[in-house]
DNA sequence: CATCTGTTCTACTTTTTCTAGAACAGAATG
DNA sequence: CATTCTGTTCTAGAAAAAGTAGAACAGATG
């Protein structure tokens, strides 16, 4: 899997790391059951410090989709079968985003075609 | 339309404002033609800063939801029958929520649901 | 035992966010 | 035409967030 940090992205590195590893696991290259590199080795491979790594696992762990294991390592965790605040969370997070796009004119059906392709384009090629 | 502002919310005040303009225009509270009130009005009744508002009018600009005429006041733009730029980071603001959606366990059938219960809520009640 | 792990701590820089006040010039209004 | 309202621009500062840096600790691992 490969992870590209835009240094002058106005998203924070640490949410970058994050959204780039929920695609990896989207997209089948890492699977329920592996395990993430230490924080200071992918600190390293990707140029920055491993504080805003650290960050991002635990930002990772908040949502549920790995586990910290104290003094060991990340490991990813299986999908749970529906946690409600997950799905709260998630619902707050597209609520202005379908607005917008209401907003600049897409109908619901154009919507649903372009939530669609983003599912199929991290469903295919599944490892 | 009632706007609250939450001072301790980890989405800046000028998110807040712009994002809740949208859901107002997406429920049919604001209609395209209609103006919002000038920049010194709106901030004394959020009990924000003008400039504040100022930021959240240039950021609805820039989605292309109003128009700014200079020295005069802001109004609500037509639906545009589908900007490639909007749709472009539409699709990139919607991909990292989608893939939490999946990594979190949830279906396709699950991701289009909630998609249509939120259009379904902003699009009741239309005026 | 030596190494690697996440954790915690302090410390500092940079950027972003928010507020504040002043001044300007065009638009709107009576 | 004069007053008021408008967005714009400028400087300024406070507060918070983001990122880096280095050190030290203790459990896990080999």
């Amino acid at each position: 899997m490969i992870i590209v940090i835009e240094p002058d992205s106005d998203v924070p590195i640490y949410e970058q790391i994050c959204n780039q590893i929920m695609e990896g696991i989207a997209r089948g290259q890492i699977k329920p059951g592996h395990s993430l590199p230490s924080v200071r080795v992918f600190a390293s491979d990707l140029g920055v410090n491993m504080h805003t790594v650290n960050k991002s696992y635990h930002l990772l762990e908040k949502k549920g989709i790995i586990t910290i294991v104290p003094k060991s390592g990340a490991v990813i965790s299986s999908p749970q079968d529906f946690n409600e605040s997950s799905f709260n969370r998630l619902k707050d997070e597209f609520k202005p985003l379908i607005a917008e796009s209401l907003v600049v004119g897409m109908t619901h059906q154009q919507i649903q075609n372009l939530v669609t392709s983003i599912i199929e384009d991290f469903t295919k090629n599944q490892k």
